[in-house]
Order: C-alpha cells, then sequence, then structure tokens
DNA sequence: AGGTATAAGTGATATTTGTCAATAAAAAAC
DNA sequence: GTTTTTTATTGACAAATATCACTTATACCT
C-alpha cells in the first residue's frame, strides 16, 4: 500500500465519477485537497464490512470485488467494482459503518474521500445531492433486480446473467479472461462452485458459450439472454 | 376511490414521515398545498410498477403490501407499507418509473405528494436532502440483508425472520392477526405456500410459536431469534 | 342459511441443488 | 524444472424444497 500521488489531481483525472462532473472548479479542488491515494494489490481488503466508515473510496484503476459476509463464512459478491466508480456503502448514511466489504481483484489504485468533504459538497450544491441520490437508486434498483433474479431464477439463469455482466458491463467484449473463480462465481449466483462447473458445461454442450478455464467465450448471445430471461 | 380531504393539513397530521420534521413552516405549507388525498380499499391497486412514477406516496392510515412482479406472474412481497411512511421507489430517480407495485391490505389512506414539489425541497433543504440519502440508504440496506437472509438462510430461518418482523416491526406485540395469507407470507420468505405451512406446524410442535390460521402467537421469542440467525 | 369461492392443511412424489470424495489441471513457490 | 498449493472437474449421493392432488376449513354472497 504505497502512498505517493500518482494522480496529480482530480481536475485531469480522465476516469472521473459522473457525478463529479456536477462539481464547480473550486468544489473540485476541495475534493482534490483532501484525497488519499492508495495502491492495493490483489487479494488486499480495501473496505472492510463492519468499520467505521470515514471515506468514500474511488476508484480510479484496477477491479475490485464488492461482496457481503454473509453466514458461516459464506459471502456474497454484490459486484465488481471498476474504474471511475465511486464507491459508498448505504451503512455510511444510516449507522456509519461499511455494510460491505471491498478487497482488490487486481492492482487498484484508489482515493479515499472524507464523507466530510462529501456531505460539504451534498450541502452546498444541490445538482451534486441529485446525482448521490441517482447513485444510490440506481444501486437500490440493482439490489432488487438481484432479488428477483436470486429468488426466481434457476442456476443456468442466474450464470447466464451473471456471464452477461461480464462480457456488458465489465469486459465490454464476448471474449474474456473472468477474473473470478469458479467458487467466486457461486458466490455471486448463489450456487455451488460444482454446479457452477456444471451449468458452464450445460452452457457448452449446448452450443452458447465455449469456456476454457478463465476464458470465457459467448457464441449465441441471443440464447443466452434467452436462458438469463427465462430463469 | 374517494377525494375528498380527510386531513385536513399536514402541519396538524400526526403521523408524518421522519424526514418531514426537517422542513420548515413554509415548506411544509408548500407540501400541503401541492398534495391529494385518497382512500383504498383492501386489495386496490396504489402503486403499479412500471408506470410512470409522478407521486410519492405518503401513507397515513392502513396497510399496503409493497411488492415487485417478477417472472411467469411470480410476486416479492419487499415490504408491508405502515402508516408515516413514504413510499418512493428507487426508479424514480433513474427512469421515472415505478420498480414496483403497491396495494393496499387494508383500507388505506395516502397522500400523493408530486416530486417536483419534493425536489424542489431537495433543492432548498440540505437536510431534507440529506433525509432522503438517509431514507433510500436504510432502505438498499434492507434489501442487502434481506439478500443475504434469502440466499444464505434455510425455510424455518426465513419463516422466523418473517414472524419477527411482523411482531417487532408492524404489529409490535408477539400475538397478532397476520395479515398476509400463507401464499404471501410464501411470496415474502421465497417458499411455497405448502412449506409456508409446514414450517409452521415444525415450530409449533418446537414449542415456538402457535398459529392458528390467521393468528400468530411467538411463545419463545429467544429460540424464534435462534432460528432465525442461525439460518 | 346454503352454496360457492378462497385459503389452509396434508401426504406422496419429483426437482433442484448442495455435499462429499476423489482426481486432474493450473498456478505459485522454491 | 520440480514440488507444493490452489483451483477445476467429475460422479455418486443426500438434503432441501417444490409440485401435485386432494381434503378440510373459512370467508363470501345472495
Amino acid at each position: 500500500m504505497a502512498n505517493e500521488r500518482l494522480i496529480n489531481s482530480c481536475e485531469n483525472c480522465i476516469v472521473a465519477w459522473k457525478n463529479f462532473k456536477n462539481l464547480s472548479r473550486s468544489e473540485i479542488r476541495l475534493l482534490n485537497d483532501n484525497r488519499y491515494e492508495a495502491t492495493f494489490k490483489p487479494g488486499e481488503i480495501i473496505l472492510k464490512q463492519g468499520s467505521p466508515s470515514s471515506n468514500a473510496v474511488f476508484l480510479a484503476t484496477g477491479m475490485a470485488k464488492i461482496y457481503i459476509e454473509g453466514l458461516d463464512n459464506k459471502s456474497f459478491i454484490l459486484g465488481i467494482g471498476t474504474p471511475s466508480q465511486l464507491i459508498i456503502g448505504p451503512g455510511v448514511n444510516v449507522h456509519a459503518r461499511q455494510s460491505y466489504s471491498v478487497s482488490a481483484l487486481t492492482v487498484v489504485r484508489a482515493c479515499f474521500i472524507s464523507f466530510e468533504v462529501i456531505n460539504q459538497l451534498i450541502r452546498q450544491n444541490a445538482e451534486f445531492a441529485f446525482g448521490m441520490i441517482e447513485d444510490l437508486s440506481v444501486k437500490s434498483l440493482a439490489l432488487q433486480s438481484k432479488l428477483v433474479s436470486l429468488t426466481q431464477k434457476k442456476m443456468p439463469g442466474r450464470l447466464a446473467e451473471a456471464i452477461l455482466f461480464f462480457a456488458d458491463e465489465v469486459y465490454k467484449s464476448d471474449l474474456f479472461d473472468i477474473i473470478l473463480s469458479r467458487q467466486e462465481l457461486g458466490e455471486m449466483t448463489n450456487m455451488a462452485k460444482e454446479s457452477v462447473v456444471r451449468i458452464l458445461k450445460e452452457l457448452e454442450t449446448s452450443g452458447v458459450v465455449k469456456s476454457d478455464c478463465s476464458k470465457i467465450q459467448i457464441l449465441d448471445k441471443e440464447k443466452l439472454r434467452l436462458i438469463s430471461e427465462r430463469g
């Protein structure tokens, strides 16, 4: 976890969060003066569930795993943090504690921004406040849809959904090297790692995807989408 | 759906939403001048998933069922709306459509408040904005915890959790007449209605609850809590 | 009150999915 | 490059849970 500043300014930071666009020059300066940059190695924990939340984490580069540590040491992977995402757990505004953990999947460069600063910006800039509300709402919607998927879809539907998520949201390509293990893919879709392997093979047999270890290729996207939607 | 104003003013309304406390006298007047009151009979739909969302719904009296219409006509009950709750789906701030349906379980008196007014209040009153953010966050946290319960707990744990929810959050008593059918209880805990009946009987056999049709009585709350937590 | 719709309860059976044990394949460490 | 450790894969089996068919209550209607 090095501490040199590698990003010289928020203003120049090409990967800024959508909502930062609502800030004035001086507000960005405030942000820039109050951020702390850190680099994480794969596997390192960036935020720990249950710990006090005093900072938001802005992901500059790399990928991270956002997950809830549930019962019996079982994790549930909520999503994948990708560059220019601002990670703020909902616990922050309720009991000032992290409601999930975040760990680096690749080398990650992140900026920590104090909530005092964020709250000040919310207070003084209504558009920024709306942006925060929108961001929270988008995440809530995603949680709702996840809830439906997990309760109403069968394993093939859930796995198909996860594969589409990686193709469309994470890698933006139908051929990719998935960064998650089968175990983790299971933690994301609520299935045992053995089931992930089996369903993946089923999808391969029916000619929908091709998977060889970490490499996954979507062959018939329409069919995959159908499987994902039908459940 | 009658239209007479039965609540003469928001100012006097004893059941106001927590966040309305952050409003000034004149802001409450604005609210009061822009609300529309309606009464619903049991079963009637108050908000319909997918329809344009132009109003928030403030529940003045009665109880409502908040549910997602999922795949294959299967519903998932997100929660129970009780008096003094402001119902705003997360879809509002994203695509201006309802992300869930709400229907009356009892006779419901509700006020409809236009989002234009709410957004104006967010813009001019930072504390109110923080209140909105907190409200959204609380709901997000609840969704997260529901996600973990549904994926990691077995049926007895999920049903125990639901019973505790009704006792502690809805009826505030360990003996109550549950308003949901077994079918609906299943839609809330992701189990078949037959399973609800069976697990309920199991809980009765082990002396944890007593249930006779709609009447449910918690006999051993500690044990019920244990079942709920252990999963 | 009697008849009809709706919900609750029950048992048998089928489906889905997880667990266990073992092996094969990759990746990491020396 | 070989050893060690982790991850992927496989098959057999077990557990959890749904579905179906049916009976019994309960509520609803005229």
